[in-house]
Parts: C-alpha cells; structure tokens; sequence
RNA sequence: GGAGAGAUGGCAGAGUGGUCGAAUGCGGCGGUCUUGAAAACCGUUGAUCUUCACGGAUCCGGGGGUUCGAAUCCCUCUCUCUCCGCCA
C-alpha cells in the first residue's frame, strides 16, 4: 500500500512509475486526490467543533459541581447543534475514508527504477546464467517418469486421497525432500537467519498485510467455518511476525527463515505446464524473509540474491538469474529477481525462487516501523523476501539432470542429509 | 462440545460517568553519585491524524448505542484465559 500523503504530494511520479507495471493509475491518483483534500477540511471543521464541544462539556460538568442547574441546563441547550454538526461530518470523514482506502489498495507498488519495461516472461532481463547444463543421453527421462521408475512420487495416489496436484511422496523420493529442506535451513542458518516455524493457517489481517486480501482471494484456500486462510507462502506468517511492531533501528536488520508446505489453489492452470512436480497445490518451500532499515534494502536485496545463487551453485544445477519486467512483477514487489533451473530433460527453464523488496509497500500495511536512535518519530520499515528454495522444481531439476543407466546421483552436499548417494 | 472469567500504555496492574491519555510498579532513556559498575536518588518515557507553527482531534480489543460528557453504563462481534469433556 502506497503511503497517502506520498500520493498527494507526488501525483505524476506516481502514475509515470506505474507505467512501467502497465498500469493507468490516473484515475485514481486523481480520485485520491480530490478525496483527500476535501477529507482534510472535514476533519479540520470536525475537529474545531469538537475541541469546542470538549470545552462546553467541561463548563457543564463544572456548573452541575457548582449546583449551578440552571445555567448548566442553558449550555446543555447549545451543545444539541454542535451534535448534529459534528455526526454530520463524522460521517462524511468515514464515507470518504472509506472510498479513500478502497481506492489506494488498488495501487501496485512503484517499480524500481532499474525494473526493464516489458509486459511479458520475454521481457525479463537475464542478469547472469551459470552453472552447466548436463549431456544427457537420447533416453533421457522427465523427471515424472524417473518418480515412477524409482517409485519416488506417486502422482496417482495423491488424486486418490486429495486431488491432481498433492503428490505422495515415498522412500527415498520422501527423504530427498526432507534432505532438502534441511539442507536449505542449515543454509540459511549459516547466512544468519533465525529459524522459526509458523501456523500454516492465518487469519484475514495477516492476508491483508502481506498483500494476499483482498482481492487475491481466490489464490488462498480459504476455511470458511473459521475465516482462516491457508498460507500460500511462508512469507505470509513470517512477515506478519512484525505486524504492528515498531523495532529499533539497531534490531535491523531482522532476518528470519521458515519451512513451510505452501497451499495454492493456481485455479485455471492446465496442460504440459502442470506435469508432475512443475506446478501444485501443496508443496514445501524453505522461505527467507528480511525488515530492513529503508538505506539497507537494495544492498540487502543483493545479498539475498546471493544467498540464492549460493544454493543453486551448492545443487550443482544450471541456472539464471532474472529481473522480472514491469508487467511480469507482482503487485506488492518493487524489484524482483526470478530464479531458474534448467530442467535437462524437459528441456526448459523452471522457476524456483523469487526475491522481492517490497520497500515500504507491505510495511505500511502491516504498521511496521522502525525507531532510530535518539529520535521520537518511528518511520516505516522494509521488507524483503525470498524463496531459498521452493522444493518441486529443484526435485524436478535434481532428478533429471542427475540421472544415469545406473541411477540417480545424488549431489554431494545432500548425500550427508539423504544418507544414501544413489537413487536406483 | 459444556461452564465460567477476562481484554487498559513495552510488561504487570489500578481506575467503574467529568479534575483520565489514564495511578502505581517494573522495564527503557537521561542525569547526580562512582575509577567503572551496582544500589540509591532526581528527571523523562505511547501511537495516529491535522496545522508553517502555537495548538487541536482521535485511540483503554472491534463496531454500535445511552449521555452535555464514556476506559467506566447498555447492545453486539472478535479474541484470550481457566475448569470439565475429548485428544496428538
């Protein structure tokens, strides 16, 4: 959420910046505008009337002490127009808030200035590609066929019990997963996050404040009985850690780190695309998440970025770094870079991270500020994000580029966690 | 699922119609003292909106109502805790 005061003092700043997301904000820029300025004046008017309704009702409560009942009954007469004035204009203050408010959430968030102009995945910029891709033989399979041969994943039985897109995991299919995801925390660790583990379920503020409510509704599985979301996202919980928290400047930066399984309900999505582990409802993520001090947060960002390509390096995988495209960013994101694994047998590009600075975007929803030393007024926060990493498409990736006539390898940093160096 | 209690500042906790943005204690910050620290003592210490500023307004879980006036009374919702039941 765009700060109010930001928008009005900065109107075609703002509608220039949301070009680059293809987004006409004119409209609405203008709309805020206008509303905000006439909801100034009622709440100074508002205001003058109570501060003089404040005082009468001193006055009275002083002449009833006084056992003054006549003339407290005459300033009692008085007060009965300043009631009609001031509920008049509460009442307009609240309608306009309102509109207000309905307005300025459907705002995006400013691209960054260094986000490449573009509308589609083709107008992402490739920042860096590294890593090798590996010379698999003409029987090559795709990953969903070696979770077959191996009895790694079983996709079938997760429609049994769940639906397509709940796989079962088996054996060592299951161990490399839960090898992974602790390999991905100790990572983590070592780079100085604080592991926590937070409920998968939340409630509508925490959706609202992470940028997931409202209107991204249908992207949640949504548990109507309670009105509790599951989360689609670590970054959802954890961010929400420091809802309504003013921290010192010297706590910043916060850095946390969570496994989660992640729900997601991807409606309308169909097709190759959607074949084994490339895409699903339920699956694990080791997630990164950062507050950081405004000054800190595009070298912070950087170095999550780095974390990232730490971890796909350590994997042994075949990868590139992306700057998302205006178009292609997320509503809430300032400046996104994507991550890719080449899938060698598939033969394309799977995205496994995504690293975001929100700037202020999310802060301001949340209420999360920051105190610097020695001075009273907090001031709004940072925050950053990252995925490191989403575990289906790394498992895809691993199993495909990692397969020989004997087996799959298992990549040297894992064999620790997994306990076995062959999959066969 | 049944019964009860409660929600006040960073925390604990008083306040039950006006003098309450709110006692007191703890914590935090500044100071006196000290070689330094502790102790003791003194001072200070919420957020938001608005105004160039002085100032003004709002907030005692959320919403609504009664009243000239509400943290305090009424209605309603949400949440938390305790006991019983069930249970990993």
């Amino acid at each position: 959420m765009l700060n109010l005061r930001f928008i009005q003092e900065n109107p075609e700043l703002v509608v220039e910046k949301l070009k680059k997301k293809n987004f006409d904000a004119s409209a609405i820029v203008s709309q805020i505008s206008d509303l905000y300025k006439s909801k100034n004046e009622i709440q100074v008017k508002a205001d003058q009337f109570k501060s003089e309704m404040n005082k009468l009702s001193k006055e009275i409560g002083q002449l009833f002490r006084e056992g003054k009942q006549e003339e407290a009954n005459q300033a009692k007469a008085r007060t009965s127009e300043l009631k009609d004035n001031i509920k008049q204009l509460d009442d307009d203050f609240a309608q306009i808030d309102e509109q207000v408010f309905a307005l300025q959430v459907q705002l995006p968030n400013l691209p960054a200035d260094i986000v490449p102009a573009g509308k589609t995945p083709e107008d992402n910029e490739v920042v860096k590609t590294g890593g090798e891709q590996p010379n698999l033989g003409a029987d090559k399979l795709p990953h969903w066929e070696l979770a077959e041969k191996y009895d790694l994943i079983d996709f079938e039985l997760g429609v049994k019990l769940t639906g397509a897109g709940f796989p079962v995991y088996k054996g060592k299919g299951s161990r490399f997963q839960r090898a992974l995801i602790n390999f991905f925390l100790d990572e983590a660790q070592k780079a100085g996050y604080l592991e926590v583990q937070p409920p998968l379920v939340v409630n509508e503020d925490s959706g609202f404040g992470t940028g997931q409510l409202p209107d991204k509704e249908g992207q949640m599985y949504h548990i109507t009985e309670d009105n509790l979301y599951l989360i689609p996202t670590a970054e959802v919980p954890v961010t929400n850690l420091y809802r309504d928290v003013i921290l010192d400047a010297k706590q910043l930066p916060v850095k946390n780190t969570a496994y989660s399984a992640c729900f997601r309900r991807e409606a309308g999505s169909y097709g190759k695309d959607v074949r084994g582990l490339n895409r699903l409802h339920q699956f694990d993520k080791v997630e990164v998440v950062q507050v950081a001090h405004p000054d800190q947060s595009y070298a912070i960002l950087d170095e999550m970025v780095a974390h990232v390509e730490s971890l796909v390096k350590k994997l042994g995988l075949p990868y590139r770094i992306l700057r998302l495209c205006g178009g292609d960013m997320s509503f809430t994101s300032a400046l996104t870079y994507d991550f890719e694994v080449y899938s060698a047998a598939q033969e394309k590009w799977l995205e496994v991270s995504s690293v975001s600075n929100f700037e202020s975007f999310q802060a301001n929803r949340l209420k999360l500020r920051f105190r610097e030393e020695g001075q009273k007024k907090p001031q709004v926060a940072h925050t950053l994000n990252g995925s490191a990493l989403a575990l289906p498409r790394i498992v895809a990736a691993l199993l495909e580029n990692y397969q020989t006539a004997d087996g799959i390898k298992v990549p040297d940093v894992l064999v620790p966690y997994c306990g076995f160096d062959m999959i066969n």
